[in-house]
DNA sequence: GCGTTTTGTTGACTCGAGTAGATCGTAGTG
DNA sequence: CACTACGATCTACTCGAGTCAACAAAACGC
C-alpha cells in the first residue's frame, strides 16, 4: 500500500485537487502559490504547502498565461543559429531575458524571406511578450505583422523604422577604425569581403570602408561580395586574390567571412599577416583562436542583447520607441600585422 | 474616413468579435478556422473569412494550447549555445522541430546543475510537448522532474537510464577510428584531450583511445583533462605538451578542444601536423575551416536532432522508450598527416 | 404529403488559474 | 450586549478557443 495513492487523482494536478486535499477552496491555493493578492492565515498556508508537495502540483503557465495575457516568453529571429555570432547572440538574449523571468523561443530565419515571414506570425500567434527581430532582411511587411500589437526590437539594422526600438552598433565608425588602422600599418591598397544584405540597403561597413579610404587619400581597392560565412568570405577572399591590383590588406565585414578569406589565402601560398593583412567585424570567439588571431572589430553583444530585452520587457517597456546605437571597439591582434 | 474603423473592437480580435462580425456563432469561427470538426456551408464559411482578413483576426495560441493541453512547444536544453556544436544541434532541433510544427524553447544550462535544474522545471510548467535533455550532467532529481508525464530524450549521455528515450553515438567505436588513424601514419605516442564529464562517468571517447592504442600494443600516451571548449584544449594542450614524454599525436575529445589544442602547440613553435598530428571528435564546421583542417570524428547531428525529436512528438511518440545509437564517420582531413 | 435522413448552426460546457465581490466569523469598541 | 471593523475564506466570473449535444431547416424517399 503506498502512501501517496490514496487522494492522488490520475492526470496532471490541478489547482482544484490540491485544494480539495487541503480542505479549502481553490481561490486559497491561488493565493498561496502567488503570495497574494490576498493573506492567508499561517495555519491554512500550511496545509495548502503541504498538499502541494504531496500531490506534486505545478501550476499550469498555460493556464496562467491565458488568464494574464503574457506567457513571460521573447521570440528571437535570427539568420542562422548554426553561425557562431548569431549563436553568441542567441545566447546573450536568452540570459537577459532569463533574468527577467522570460524564455526565449528560438527561430531561424535561414536568410529567407518567406520563413521569417511565417516565424513572426508563429511568433504572434504564440502571444510572445516581445520580438527581436535580426534579420538580414526587411519588409514593410513584417513591420504590419510585429506591429499589431507585439513590441518588437529590429537588431543591427540599417534602416531605423518609426515605431520601431532598434538596437545596434555603430557599423560605419566600426569598419573605419579597422581600416584606419590597416592604413597605419602602411597598407595603400586595402580590399573589402563585404556581405549580401539582401534588402541591397548600403552598409555601413561599406561606407565606413570607403570613407576611411578617402579620409587617407587612398583608392578604394577591390571589393568583393559573398554570403556572411564561411563560405562567402572564401569565395570574397578568392576573388579578391585573382583581382588585377592584388590588395596588401583585407576587410571583412564578419568574422566568418575573415575565417574564409584566411583559407584563400592560405590555399594561395600566402600568409597572413606577412603577404595580406587582415582585419574584421564582429569579435567572436573564433577570430580569438584563429591563426593567426584575428583583429576584429567587436560588437558589445551582451549589452545589445541586454538593451533589446529591457525595450521590449524590461523597464523601459513603456516608454516610447528607442534606437540604441553602441560603439564597438577594436579588438587588435595578429593577423593585421601587430606583433 | 478608414475602412476598418467601424467595427474594429478595441484591444486584440478574439474569435468573439469575428463572430459576431459575420453574424454567425463562434463555434462556426472554430470550424472555418480549424477545417472542422464539423462542416459549414460555403457562403457562411466566405462571410466569416472576411470578417476574419477585415478584422486581422488571429487565433489565441495560448488559448488553444490550454483547451489543447499542448502548446507544440519543444525544449531543448543545452550546456552553452555559443559552442558551435550545440549551436548546431540546437538549429538541428528547431528545424526538425519546426518541420512538425512545433516551436523550439532554447535553454542553457551553462553546465550548472542548478541552472538546469531550474531550466527543466521551468520547461515542465510551460507545459512543453517534451525535452531534449543534452546535459552533460546526471542527477536523479532530472529523472523525476521530467519522468512527470513530459516526454523526454537524453542526448549523447554516457547511462542509458531506463523509462527514457536516448539518442547519441557511439563514442568508443568513433574514438576508436580516430586513434586508429593516427595510429596507421605511424605513432607510437598518442596523447589525450578529454573534456570534464561532470558526473564522472567513464566517456567511450576515453575507453576508445585506449582500446585502439592497447589493440595496437601501445602503451598509453599522455592524458590531460579539461573543459571540452577552446580554453579547455588550451590548457589541456599545453599539460600535454610539458609532459615528460611529449606525444606525437594527441586525439582531442571535440573539436573546439583541438582548436585549443592547436593554439597551445603553435604557441610551443611547433607545427601541425609535422611536429604533432591531431584529430578529433564532433565534425563541426570549424574543423573543416581551421588550419590545419581537422580530421575528425563526425556525428550526424542532423539524424539525431530528427530522431529526438521524433521521439517526442513525431511519429513513434507513442512507443515505448528507444535507445537509439548513431555510427560516426571518421572525415579525414590535414591535420593527421594526410596531405 | 408525411416521415426520415442529412446538413448547418448554435448554445453551453470545458480546459486551469487569477481575483473581485460576497460571506462568514470573530475581535474590538462604546 | 449590540454593533462595527476587520481578517479569512469562498463563490463565481473571466481569459479565448475546441467541440458535443441539441436543434432547426432543408433534402430526400415513398
Amino acid at each position: 500500500m503506498t502512501t501517496s495513492a490514496v487522494h492522488t487523482p490520475r492526470g496532471p494536478v490541478t489547482r482544484k485537487d490540491v485544494a480539495r486535499y487541503a480542505g479549502v477552496s481553490t481561490a486559497v491555493v491561488s493565493y498561496v502559490v502567488n503570495g497574494g493578492p490576498k493573506k492567508v492565515a499561517p495555519a491554512t498556508e500550511a496545509k495548502v504547502q503541504d498538499a502541494i508537495r504531496i500531490l506534486g502540483y505545478r501550476p499550469n503557465a498555460t493556464a496562467r498565461a491565458l488568464k494574464m495575457g503574457s506567457n513571460q516568453t521573447v521570440g528571437l529571429v535570427i539568420p542562422d543559429s548554426s553561425n557562431p555570432f548569431w549563436a553568441l547572440l542567441g545566447h546573450a538574449v536568452e540570459v537577459a531575458a532569463g533574468e527577467r523571468g522570460y524564455a526565449l523561443l528560438l527561430t531561424n530565419s535561414d536568410n529567407k524571406l518567406d520563413s521569417e515571414r511565417r516565424h513572426i506570425r508563429n511568433l504572434a500567434a504564440r502571444q510572445v511578450d516581445g520580438v527581436v527581430l535580426a534579420s538580414v532582411m526587411f519588409e514593410p511587411d513584417l513591420l504590419e505583422l510585429v506591429g499589431a500589437g507585439i513590441r518588437s526590437v529590429l537588431l543591427n539594422h540599417a534602416s531605423v523604422a518609426p515605431g520601431f526600438n532598434s538596437v545596434g552598433v555603430d557599423l560605419e565608425a566600426g569598419a573605419r577604425l579597422a581600416v584606419e588602422h590597416l592604413i597605419s600599418h602602411g597598407h595603400k591598397s586595402i580590399g573589402l569581403a563585404m556581405g549580401i544584405t539582401a534588402d541591397n540597403e548600403a552598409d555601413g561597413r561599406e561606407a565606413g570602408w570607403l570613407r576611411a579610404l578617402q579620409a587617407a587619400g587612398l583608392p578604394p581597392g577591390p571589393l568583393a561580395r559573398g554570403g556572411f560565412d564561411r563560405p562567402g568570405g572564401y569565395a570574397a577572399g578568392q576573388r579578391l586574390l585573382a583581382s588585377p591590383k592584388r590588395p596588401t590588406a583585407i576587410f571583412a565585414s564578419s568574422d566568418m567571412q575573415a575565417i574564409g578569406v584566411l583559407r584563400a589565402i592560405r590555399e594561395a601560398g600566402l600568409s597572413v599577416p606577412e603577404d595580406i593583412a587582415l582585419a574584421s567585424f564582429d569579435g567572436s570567439v573564433e577570430a580569438e583562436y584563429s591563426w593567426p588571431a584575428l583583429t576584429t572589430v567587436e560588437q558589445p553583444v551582451w549589452e545589445m542583447a541586454e538593451a533589446a530585452v529591457s525595450a521590449l520587457v524590461g523597464e523601459d517597456r513603456n516608454e516610447p520607441p528607442q534606437h540604441r546605437v553602441f560603439p564597438t571597439q577594436l579588438r587588435i591582434r595578429q593577423s593585421c600585422g601587430c606583433p
